[in-house]
DNA sequence: AGCTCACTGCTGATGACGTAAACAGTTTAG
DNA sequence: CTAAACTGTTTACGTCATCAGCAGTGAGCT
C-alpha cells in the first residue's frame, strides 16, 4: 500500500511540474476539450475568493462550467494539483523591485509590500502554500528569485541570505495568518470573555491583565507591515554591520 | 440557517470555555462516565503525535477506548473542542523564565526556545492552532502572560510588546511550519527537481541559480531558532535604543 | 468513405469524515 | 420504587476525493 502511496506521488510530481511549468503537449485525436487546467484553476481561485478554499471541492469548481466534478480530472491529476495550480494563477509575475530604488532595504521593503498585497488579496494563499508542497511553478521561483537578488548587496553569506528570505516571508505568512483569524465581531466577542477570565484571575495573569488594561489589544490604524518588517531589518542591518568590517 | 449556525456556535463558545477551564459542573445522578474530556484529549494527542492530526477523528480516537464515536459526544461538543483541549493538554503550566537570567533579552530568549520545543515535541499543534480558535485555555494564557512579563522591563509600550511578542510567536510557528514541510527524502527529490529546472532557466532565475550554487539551499546543522531569534532581537534592540532616549 | 481509437464527459460506487436523531440500558434522587 | 438524568449504541445523512466503467466524438489512416 505504502509503495502504490509512493509510486503514485512519484508520478502527481512530473504531472504536476509539466503542469505548472506549462510543458504538456495537448492531444490531437478525439473531441475538443471544453475546458484547461489555466481555467478551472481561475474558476477555483474565484470561489476561493468568494467562500474561502474549503468550499473549493471539485463538485463546486466543475458546477462552475456546469460540468461533473469528474470531468476536471480529465484536466488537473488530482486536487493537490489544481491548488498549485490556484497558487500560481494569483501571483503576478516576477515583481520588479527597481521602483523602490538601489538599497537591498528599499527592495526588500518593496517584495514584502508586493507580497503582502497578495496575501491581502487572496487570504486563502496562506492556507493553500502549507498543504506541503513538492514543486514550485515559474512565478513562485520568479518571486524567490527577486527576493535573492535584492539581498546580493548585502555582503551577506548565500546561506544567510536565505535565512532572511524566510524572515521576511515568514512575516508575511504570519500577517496573513492574522487576517485569516480576525473576525471583528469574534475578536468583541474575544475581548469580552477574556476580559471577564482576566477580572476572576488577575493574580494568575498580572502582565497581561496590565496589557490589556493599556490597550495593547485595541485595534490600530497603523499598517501592520510595517512593524514588524522594520524590527527584521534591523536586525539584518545590524548583521550586516557587524560582519561587514571583519571582512565577512 | 445562518441563525442557527450563529447560535450553535455562540452556545459551543460557552462550552469552549467552561470546559478549557474546568468550569464545568458534574452530574450525580446515571451511569459513571468511564472517560473524561481530559482523558479523551491525551488519546487524541497520542494519535497526532504518531500519526499527525489527520488522524485525529472521532472514530479513532474513540477506538484508543474500545467505544464508538458517538460516546464521545457525552464529554465534548465537537472535534473543534476536542482540539482545543489537545492544544493545553500539550501545554507545560506557565514557563519560568526567570532561570534564564534578569534581562528582558535572555528571559524573552528562554521562552522562544521552551515554545519552540513544545511544536517540535507536537508538530501537529502548529495546524492545530491555525484553526480559528475563539478562546484560549488557562495554559496558554499562562504562556501570553510570561512572555509579556518578560517584556515589560523593555521601556516599549504596551502595543509596541504586544507586537514583539507577536512577532517571536510568528517566528517560531514558521519555523514549526518548516519543520512540517520537511521530509528529507522529499527534499532531495525538491532539490533535485529544481535543479533540472534552473539548468534550462537559468537566465529567468540568475539569483537563485547562484544561491543554490553558493549552497544556500544546503541542510544546516545550526539551530534554526538562533538566527531568526538574534534578527528579530536585534531589531528590537535598536528600537529600544532609539525610543529610550527621546523619553519613550 | 469508413474505420479505429485516443480522447471527452458522464453515471455510479466506495470509503472516509463529522455529527444529528432516536433508543436502550444504568444509576441515583425523590 | 419510580422517574429523571445520564451513558453509550445503532442508524442515517450529507459532504468529500476519487476509482471504474461506459457512451459519445472526431482526427487520422486505409
Amino acid at each position: 500500500m505504502a509503495r502504490t502511496t509512493k509510486a503514485k506521488e512519484a508520478r502527481d510530481v512530473r504531472a504536476s511540474l509539466a503542469l505548472l511549468w506549462g510543458e504538456q503537449d495537448r492531444p490531437t485525436r478525439g473531441p475538443k476539450p471544453s475546458l484547461t487546467p489555466h481555467r478551472i484553476a481561475e474558476a477555483a481561485v474565484a470561489l476561493a475568493d468568494a467562500e474561502g478554499l474549503e468550499a473549493v471541492s471539485m463538485n463546486k469548481v466543475a458546477g462552475a462550467f456546469d460540468v461533473s466534478a469528474m470531468a476536471l480530472y480529465r484536466y488537473v491529476p488530482g486536487k493537490a494539483e489544481l491548488v498549485e495550480l490556484m497558487i500560481e494563477a494569483v501571483l503576478a509575475e516576477r515583481p520588479d523591485l527597481s521602483v523602490a530604488g538601489d538599497g537591498w532595504r528599499p527592495q526588500l521593503t518593496e517584495w514584502a509590500r508586493r507580497s503582502w498585497a497578495v496575501y491581502q488579496a487572496h487570504p486563502w494563499l496562506l492556507a493553500a502554500t502549507a498543504m506541503r508542497r513538492q514543486a514550485m511553478g515559474p512565478r513562485q521561483l520568479g518571486w524567490l528569485d527577486a527576493a535573492l537578488a535584492a539581498l546580493e548587496p548585502t555582503g551577506l553569506t548565500a546561506a544567510q541570505r536565505h535565512q532572511v528570505f524566510l524572515l521576511v516571508v515568514g512575516l508575511i505568512r504570519n500577517l496573513a495568518q492574522q487576517l485569516v483569524d480576525f473576525d471583528a465581531e469574534q475578536d468583541q466577542e474575544w475581548n469580552r470573555l477574556t476580559g471577564e477570565l482576566l477580572d476572576r484571575h488577575s493574580d494568575r495573569f498580572p502582565a497581561l491583565t496590565k496589557a490589556v488594561a493599556a490597550g495593547a489589544f485595541a485595534p490600530t490604524a497603523e499598517d501592520p507591515l510595517v512593524f514588524g518588517l522594520d524590527r527584521i531589518l534591523d536586525g539584518v542591518q545590524t548583521l550586516i554591520d557587524r560582519e561587514g568590517p571583519r571582512g565577512g
